[in-house]
DNA sequence: CGGCTCATTGACTCAGCTCAATATCGGTGG
DNA sequence: CCACCGATATTGAGCTGAGTCAATGAGCCG
């Protein structure tokens, strides 16, 4: 799998891993034991960082660029479990569970990383506790989000929870245009389904109608939300069992 | 909301507590000190510790008995979110993520708990990295759960989703019986249906089908599965996208 | 230009939801 | 002990959201 590890001197890894807030507090040479430990690389877009079953000797720190991080079904069905961003630990669960990656990550553009070998930053979070308990912070707060999706897929319609995902995406990636929120990075219909537990037809279908309402403007691999507000009033819109009609 | 504080001695939390995992090691007065600042708690059946919602101050323990987190979403619609059995830490997500209970948990069988105040418990994981390590352990393998069952929502059919969430209860709750497997804690309908994100009707109509082939038995509350390698074979099965038949 | 990936759209099907009615269990009080 | 009640469960009928199958279109790269 692609990925060579960089040139480019350390200290510009220093600095970001200063900057990091997860690292904030931890003593100069702390932080170089670390990064001496690992291993510095940089990604092209679409690569795999590991996948599904690898052993996971390491922890990856993506200090530039977006992941998607990616659950398959034995039937070969897939499931976006995260979108990751600059700044966020990868390989988490395998590290701490002690288990192999229980998910794929794939690069969406390209990224740089940190690799940490897990039994050094075991140790390191041994000695610091308090990085430990932002850790703690980041965990249980993915924890959270995968159960509010889990209760969207149960319990809401395909159309509601593609316009979340929209106006997630748009809050966490978006960039303002002239014309409206563009989503930042290049996401395919397919990838969009995967991220809200469906098919691409049914994205396809949504967001033409959509589009025809004027609400998004539509290109390959790129959506542009005109009338958020639009989608935000179906995202969050009461329904109970059977809708209020739309 | 019920409970009472309880009159029995401490000797018998200290046991417990000094034989669960989490705090392995841990010397005994430190252990005295969490007792200490926490409050010990019996709960009848059908009681919520807490509610989605709710200032958390503080975590619980779980001591003996069954609590159900459910999710619930602005029109009411539940999800379980997990099954939570003796010796589980509950309300990780709000003390470590710093937000009020993001979930309701509810006995499902008398209880006791162990309350502990949260500052304490975070000094307290400061003072003993290691136990810290544990939950992050813990965590890890809940957040890995989360993302399997969302790719399973995502993806399988309701009748593959029922199997399987009977097969792993079985396996965690199950009593063996001349029968077969009896799930310990009396289910309804239509808490088995918020466990696989779906209806009680279509519960109710699967069980039955599967009821009329000789693979399970059903009373109010109560199942046993009289041939769980049916189940199995059904939540194992391959399925591609249009499945191979029945 | 040819070939690739990505996207759109139509036609058909059906799993599972909704709506509605009835049945059964278990407990409670007369 | 029986009558009654609420909670739980079963079952039918009908509808529809969304999946599947299939074909075509459009953008992009070598």
């Amino acid at each position: 799998m692609g990925g060579r590890r960089s040139g480019i001197g350390e200290s510009q890894i220093v600095e970001t891993l200063r900057a990091h807030p997860l690292f904030r507090g931890v003593p100069l040479e702390d932080l170089m034991e670390l990064i001496r430990a690992g291993t510095w690389r940089t990604w092209p877009a679409g690569h795999f960082l590991f996948l599904e079953g690898d052993s996971a000797e390491g922890l990856y720190v993506l200090l530039e660029g977006y992941v998607k991080v990616i659950q398959t079904d034995a039937a070969g069905q897939e499931a976006v479990v995260q979108m990751a961003g600059p700044g966020e630990p990868l390989g988490l669960i395998a590290l701490f569970a002690d288990q192999p990656y229980p998910a794929s990550a794939q690069t969406m553009a390209p990224c740089r990383t940190l690799w940490i070998p897990g039994a050094v930053f075991r140790e390191f979070l041994l000695q610091h506790p308090a990085v430990a308990l932002r850790i703690l912070h980041l965990l249980a707060e993915r924890l959270h989000e995968a159960h509010r999706r889990l209760l969207e897929v149960s319990v809401l319609r395909v159309e509601r929870r593609l316009a979340r995902v929209l106006v997630r995406l748009a809050g966490r990636l978006g960039r303002r245009t002239a014309e409206g929120i563009e989503l930042a990075l290049p996401l395919s219909r397919e990838e969009l389904a995967e991220l809200c537990g469906t098919r691409l037809h049914t994205v396809s279908r949504l967001l033409n109608r959509w589009q025809r309402a004027g609400w998004v403007r539509l290109g390959r691999r790129r959506i542009v939300l005109r009338q958020p507000h639009a989608l935000v009033a179906l995202a969050e819109e009461l329904e109970g069992p059977r809708g209020l009609g739309s």
